[in-house]
Formats: structure tokens, C-alpha cells, sequence
DNA sequence: GTGAAAGCGCTAACAC
DNA sequence: GTGTTAGCGCTTTCAC
């Protein structure tokens, strides 16, 4: 019963004799012998670990999708070292070396800046292979994103049909996908309707309540404000507070539409309409590409998977022709 | 320039010549050299992980703290694997074994049942140091935890001052100390106010928004229904809902208090009062409980640190006597 | 079907 | 100060 016997049982690779099987599992058991994965790591070069990388491990949408993640990976084995990054791209840059070191085998991550040249080079002389959520960038990266160009092209719509003219957009930096697709969706949005694009009341900085709270303070204090105000689902927290601490009545004085969904838009009274979408199936989607190009298998080419969101309308809109309504 | 010297300036550890330590380094850089950290581990050891387990890695309040600890463990060179165990048991031994087998250094956790004696076996023949967040076990474990004795206690005693007699309170399980201490200070403030303990508002088998929802429901539907609640954050999403789905006012004909702070609270109309603590310090104490039993530093005994809560009035309690108020 | 032995990339003890 | 070497716990040829 030598080491190499022991291992073949422990991996039930080959045909080991049922008899000296047996005694190896019983032996095994009696001492609470336990693999050392990390010899085994060494010796296989597969660590079995996936990072995640998220600007705030505190926000319950993104980790709705880390957590659906987690659940697939592992299924596979695989189990899931997190990091925060604060949104720094020097973090990030860090937090992937770190990993590169540890040997993880793949990464899955939402770079804070898809255009930044230190997270570019950093992604490009990477060994593992990373999976981009609510992310895309040039480098023939794996990526899983949500429409969020069609979600704010809908919402915009939705508030235009209802007679809104000054329309105010409050989310986050263009750097990043879901930004730029928003600004992209809004544009286009008033350019179907034939009327002029109005950016005043835009404004690229979020991703905090604080965030919201001020941008739309200074909105609504303004002469002539916007009639409604699409948000993140973070900055709509500070949102909805500036509009109380001014007496703007939702839906009579400012119609609101939260990007993304949460209990909050829910219990808000009245209940907020939203653009939704499924943060888990994002997660799920990420962690099945990662797995696929650990792999190897799938398509060599990059894949990048696109997402639906849609409009749910509750409470929060209304004409502004006067009527409120939800419809 | 011999493997052992680069690994001494790596580590820069004993003296090395300045030009060579420059050459290596120069050398390390240009070729993109990282250190492996398996074999570093296998050889020291040391692994510069720790694993977390929560029930549900989604929750905000605990992700709070595990973020804090993850600020902590970080800046000592640690990385943290991240696994949820759903509430389940079973889940937390398997994951407990995982986190063995992977040499992972310790673990901050939140057991489900800190009774049963699945973990207790589990944890008994653990290697590695464990310290339980919001748990407490009698078998030598460091824990930090907030004190929810006297937050409830607090909670009641207000309410019990504006004339409220029926009281629910709908929360996690006993088998848990939240919930064992919360049931106590509950109890404890009728006593103290020489009322009978009225414990047919209780719930313990919280911790989601459909069973505040589905608990809620049938208390408010009852002949003569409490005229306050007391509830977990989770579970407070779904008495907000189950309140206006049976058009009870609050807080004319319901006074809310919510166990834990959060976005929806405030956002509520009227805020709600809460309970709060905080949830990012008891974070960090884990993991600077964790560090000091990892280096052994510190007394050998057992620590348990225990922070306050506090009771913070917003507008959702009124006097029973009729005229509303928040204070 | 099983044992012996090499070696994964590193650190630490020991020589010099 | 620096080079050499054993060995961390495992997997995997290669003989038998």
C-alpha cells in the first residue's frame, strides 16, 4: 500500500483492487485524513479557484450575480476568492497580479474603467482567463452584460409617450458599459421621438445614494426641473430623498423610474417603476464561460452574451398633461 | 544568483548584496516573474487565506461585515474565499471540510444552528481557528457579536411606553443568538414592566421578505391583531407589504420597528424607527480576532466581543392612545 | 494492479 | 553574503 496507491484511490483514477481500496478508504476514514489540495495544486497546477473582483462586495444587485456564480462554480469544484476594489483601478491592477500569483484559474470581475491602460495591459499579460460582468472591452474578452441600452431606450420612451420633455439620467461613468449604453439609449430615445437631445439633466458620477441625493438636489432646485428622473438603483435611494426633502411629490411633481430592482422600489409608496433584469442569470451565464474556458472547451473566439432587461411599471410615472396614472 | 537568493530578496529577508538584490530584481521584472504562492504555501505552510461562510452572501447587513473584514485581512496579506451554506448544516460541515483540505488558515462564519451537533463535531475537530460572527458557541470559539438583548429590549420598552400591549416580533431562530437573545429581551421588558409575556405575536423562522410577508398576513388578520411589530430587516420588506396589502396604517394602526438599518427604512413613508448597530465594526473585530489567533498573539483564552445596538426614532411608532408620534 | 521515484516551485538549513 | 540541497504532500510515469 504505497503513496501512489493511496492517491489512485483518493482520485478513484485507476483500477485499484477492490480489497486494498477498501482498506486505503477505511484507513483514510479512521485517521481523518484529509487531501492537502494544495500539494495536489502544485503538483496538477489547478488550484480550483475562480476570484471575483467587484468595485463594492456590499451591493446586493452584483451580488445576486456573484452568488448565483459561486452556486455553478461550485457545482464544478471550484470555490471563489472575492475582492473588493473601491472602484480603483490601481486595486484592480494589484488584486489581479495577487490572483496571477495565487494561480487562480480564472477571474471574474467588473473593471472600473474599461478604457484605462493600466487595467488594459494588466488584462493582456494575464495567464488566466478573465470573464467581464456588465462589461466589454477589446481584448477578446469573455464578457456577460445586460441590454441596457434597449432598458433606458424603453424607459425614456415610456416617459416621452407620457408627454415628459426635461428628462434627467443619473447613473454611472461611461467608462463602463452600462454608462455608456444608458447615454446611448437616452440619445436615441429623443432622437426616435424627433426632438432635440437634452443632456442638461444628465449626470455620469453615480454609484452611491450620496451621489443621487445631489445631483438630484441640484436638479430639482433649478427653475424650470426636470418632470422625471430615471436613476440607478443606488443613486435612486438619494433620489427619492432629495425629492422629499424639497416636497416633490412622486408621481404629481416628478415621475421616477429606478434602473434595476430592489426591495426599496417596491416599498416606496408610490411603488417605483423600474427597468429589471435577472442579475443571477448573469452570474450563472459568467461562471459557465469561465468554466468553458478553463476547459477548454466551447468556441475559441470571444463570446460575449447579451441579456434583456424590460420596463415593469408600477407607480412612479406619471402624464404631464396632469393625470397620473401608471400606464 | 542562485534560486535561494532570489527567493531571499523576494522575501527580502537576510542580507543581500545590493547589486545582486538590484539584478534579481531588475531581472524578476523584466521576465514577469511572479511568485508562485502554492508552492510558497506548501513549503511555509502558510496559505494567506480564510474562508467566510454566510447563509446567504447576498445580504447587504452581512456583507457589510464581511467587507470590513476583508479591509483588515487584506492589508495583513490575506484573501478571503467566500461560500454560502443557504442555512444548511450540512452545507457548513462540507464547506468547513473544503476549507480544511485547502489549508485555508481560519474562518469567520456564521454557524445556522449553533446547537446542532453536526457543527459542533465539525468544528471540534476543526485545525484551523474559527470565529463566529453574530453566533455564539460554548466550545472555545472567538465571536463578535451586538448586543440584541437590549436592543429588543429597548424596542419593546418603547413601545410598551406608548401603550402598545400586543407585540410581534418576527425574526431568526432561536437556535441562533439573535434570535435567543432577542426572544429574551423581549421577554424581559414585559417583566420589567410587570405586564404577562404576551407570546402569541412571536415568530422565529425568519430570515426572508415572504416570510415577514406570509407571518405578518395572518397576525394582522386576526380579530384583534398586535398593534406593533417588531421585525428583522428581511422580514420587515414583507410586514411593510403585508400591512398595505391589508390597508393597515402605519403608523396609525400598526407602530414598525425594524431590527437592522437599511436604504428601505428611510425610504419608508413615515421612516422607520430601527435598531441599529454597527455592522461593519463587527467586521472588522472578527478579523482582528482571526489575525491574533493566527499568530498566536494575544491571551490564549477565548474572546468574546459584544457591541452595542442602538434605538434610533423615526416617525413609525404612534401612542396607542391615539395621537401619533415618534418619540 | 501495485510499488518506487521523480519532480511541481518554493524556503530554510547548512556549508562555505 | 551566497550557493547547494532537502523536502513540503501530492500525482504520475515507469517498471514489475
Amino acid at each position: 500500500m504505497s503513496v501512489g496507491t493511496v492517491s489512485r484511490v483518493i482520485n478513484n483514477n485507476a483500477k485499484v483492487a477492490a480489497g486494498i481500496r477498501l482498506r486505503v478508504l477505511t484507513a483514510a476514514r479512521d485517521l481523518g485524513y484529509v487531501p492537502d489540495v494544495i500539494a495536489q495544486s502544485l503538483r496538477t497546477n489547478a488550484t480550483m479557484m475562480v476570484g471575483c473582483i467587484l468595485a463594492d462586495i456590499t451591493n446586493k444587485l452584483f451580488m445576486t450575480a456573484i452568488s448565483a456564480a459561486e452556486a455553478v462554480l461550485r457545482k464544478a469544484g471550484y470555490v471563489i476568492v472575492l475582492a473588493a476594489s473601491n472602484g480603483d483601478i490601481n486595486r484592480e491592477v494589484e488584486i489581479l497580479s495577487m490572483f496571477d500569483s495565487r494561480r487562480l484559474e480564472g477571474c471574474i470581475m467588473t473593471v472600473s474603467d474599461e478604457n484605462d491602460p493600466r487595467i488594459i495591459e494588466a488584462l493582456s499579460k494575464l495567464r488566466m482567463p478573465v470573464t467581464l460582468l456588465e462589461r466589454e472591452m477589446s481584448l477578446g474578452i469573455d464578457c456577460a452584460f445586460t441590454d441596457q441600452f434597449s432598458g433606458v431606450y424603453q424607459a425614456v420612451t415610456y416617459l416621452l409617450t407620457l408627454g415628459h420633455r426635461r428628462i434627467g439620467l443619473i447613473t454611472v461613468s461611461r467608462e463602463t458599459r452600462p454608462g455608456r449604453e444608458r447615454a446611448r439609449g437616452f440619445r436615441k430615445a429623443f432622437e426616435d421621438f424627433q426632438l432635440p437631445v437634452d443632456e442638461a439633466w444628465t449626470a455620469f458620477r453615480g454609484n452611491s445614494p450620496e451621489y443621487g441625493y445631489r445631483v438630484a438636489y441640484g436638479f430639482l432646485s433649478a427653475k424650470s426641473p426636470p418632470t422625471a428622473i430615471i436613476a440607478g438603483a443606488n443613486e435612486m435611494v438619494g433620489v427619492v430623498q432629495a425629492a422629499r426633502a424639497l416636497g416633490v411629490g412622486v408621481p404629481e411633481a416628478l415621475s421616477l423610474i429606478s434602473l434595476g430592482d430592489t426591495d426599496l422600489m417596491t416599498i416606496h409608496s408610490p411603488p417605483l417603476s423600474v427597468i429589471r433584469w435577472d442579475h443571477a442569470r448573469t452570474g450563472e451565464l459568467a461562471a459557465e464561460l469561465m468554466l468553458s474556458r478553463i476547459n477548454n472547451s466551447g468556441p475559441d473566439d470571444v463570446r460575449k452574451i447579451i441579456l434583456p432587461t424590460e420596463l415593469v411599471m408600477r407607480l412612479s410615472c406619471a402624464s404631464i398633461h396632469g393625470a397620473a396614472g401608471g400606464a
